[in-house]
RNA sequence: GUGCCUGUAGCUCAAUGGUUAGAGCGCCUGACUGUGGAUCAGGAGGCUGUGGGUUCGAAACCCAUCAGGCACCCCA
């Protein structure tokens, strides 16, 4: 017999995990819908030359193999490269600016820890086509509302941008070069601390004065406005980072137009996020409750999506984490805890009245309860068991007497009472 | 991919290298012939992750492997 076991970094989510899962897919797509975003669906396997290049240096975590043909194929290993595609193959399709959504597994050869798998479910949203601060904006205030949808009491969504942490390198005197060790060093600010920070500087080969520099610009603190503010006049020398500025200003202004509340996002300049590709806006969401990381992030590249169109296609997004965003509601004990799919339970009195049992779930299931039937038979006692362990609310008997007088007991395994209803009644008594 | 820690019943965990590996919870049956949870009585459930090795003797020690956790790396 095969080993029974999971592939590692790979798992099954059993129901009670599920009814989370499928909570969070739920609220995630109602709101990218309530945005306008449009749904789309591309297959896991991709060719392997589709996926190469775009990750980094590091592809070893890239799953490849050959197919009975000899084609070399990949697993993606997120949902912007797929989107890449579809956007060149149907070029003709597709209007833009586009705004879709996609949900589903990616994968990556990692190493598996908490909140982090080798098969992994993301939400991704994207609006590709539109370099407006007003597309970034929108991705923002979707996040935003999304985070409150779930139940998130207090998080934030921390805004950067890459040209103010190129800015940053830049005025350190630095090259392109150095800065991605740069990147690399701030980004573990939150962690290491501001020395962690100056000794990596250091040992990547900063000088003691660019060092402190950096340190200095990216610890400004203060309202979003005064750290802008403080950040242009620090910065003023370099246009590039000018015009991040500028376009910050410009998303926050729009986020405070659509009506995001301002204490739901913060620039932070110490934000860099790893990704490469990132050419403007970056963000994260995280929580205080979870400082292990953050609940999700995203922001603008401009080059990637054109890259198999051979145009350039300006695109902002982000990517929810299913798994993550699971494991952190998990942990925080955040949104519905459903116990059963079915609300109600029919229990079967005796062979005889079998049919009566069968007709009375057709009838709740016609008017939208969702029903289960007792299958083996058995006593009324061993019957509410199994409605009690399934989690079911509702346990309804319809037994000799109820069925001359036309009723159904419904009997609520929540608190224990009972009552006797009328049975044409009975679907509206169950909500 | 590198380093460290862990793996015993469905779950949480016991068991100086020494009889037949235990407990709590859960599960099944019954006390209860139209009613779940509580109580009581009984029962099932294990190749101690897997494969080698050391030893008179291994759940324990060693090696490998698989899986999980933590740190690094990276990220969702």
């Amino acid at each position: 017999m095969a080993k029974v076991q999971n592939i590692k970094g790979m798992r099954d989510h059993l129901p009670p995990a599920m009814m989370l899962r499928q909570y969070i897919t739920r609220t995630i797509t109602q709101v990218c819908e309530r945005y306008g975003f449009e749904p789309l669906q591309t297959p896991v396997v991709e060719y392997a030359e589709a996926l190469e290049g775009k990750l980094g240096d590091d592809e070893s975590l890239i799953y490849r193999f050959e197919d009975h043909g000899g084609r070399r194929l990949a697993l993606r290993y997120d949902q912007t490269v797929p989107l890449a595609r579809v956007v060149a193959q149907y070029a003709g399709q597709i209007t833009l600016p586009w705004r879709r959504y996609a949900l589903g597994p990616s994968y990556r050869g990692e190493r598996p820890a908490r909140g982090r798998y080798r098969e992994f479910y993301q939400a991704d949203a994207d609006i590709v086509g539109s370099s407006s601060p007003l597309a970034d904006a929108e991705i923002v205030a979707m996040l935003s509302e999304t985070l409150a949808a779930l139940g998130f009491p207090d998080f934030v969504t921390l805004l950067n941008h890459r040209q103010i942490i190129g800015g940053i390198a830049r005025v350190s005197g630095l090259d392109e070069v150095a800065a991605g060790s740069v990147y690399r060093a701030i980004d573990k600010f939150d962690k290491i601390g501001a020395d962690g920070v100056r000794e990596e500087l250091l040992r990547s080969g900063v000088n003691a004065e660019a060092a402190e520099h950096i340190l200095a610009l990216v610890q400004i603190e203060g309202s979003s406005a005064e750290i802008l503010a403080e950040l242009e006049a620090r910065l003023d020398h370099d246009a590039r980072a000018t015009a991040a500025i500028a376009n910050l200003r410009a998303i926050i202004h729009g986020l405070e137009q659509m009506g995001v509340p301002a204490s739901r996002y913060k620039i932070a300049p110490r934000l860099a996020r790893g990704l490469s590709y990132y050419t403007g806006m970056v963000f994260e969401a995280i929580t205080p409750h979870w400082p292990e990381g953050s609940l999700l992030g995203g922001g603008r590249y401009d080059e990637l999506v054109g890259q198999f169109a051979g145009r350039s296609l300006p695109t902002v997004g982000l990517a929810f984490g299913i798994d993550r965003l699971h494991d952190v509601m998990e942990e925080l004990n955040l949104g519905p805890r459903p116990t059963s799919t079915a609300v109600a339970y029919v229990t079967c009195f005796s062979p005889e009245l079998a049919a009566e049992s069968l007709a009375l779930a057709a009838e709740l299931r016609a008017a939208g309860v969702n029903t289960l039937i007792n299958l083996d038979g058995g006593g009324l006692g061993k019957q509410f068991k199994e409605a009690d362990r399934k989690g079911v609310r509702y346990a309804l008997v319809i037994g000799p007497d109820e069925v001359t007088r036309g009723e159904v007991v419904v009997k609520d395994l929540r608190d224990g009472t009972q009552r006797t209803v009328e049975r044409n009644g009975v679907a509206a008594q169950l909500s």
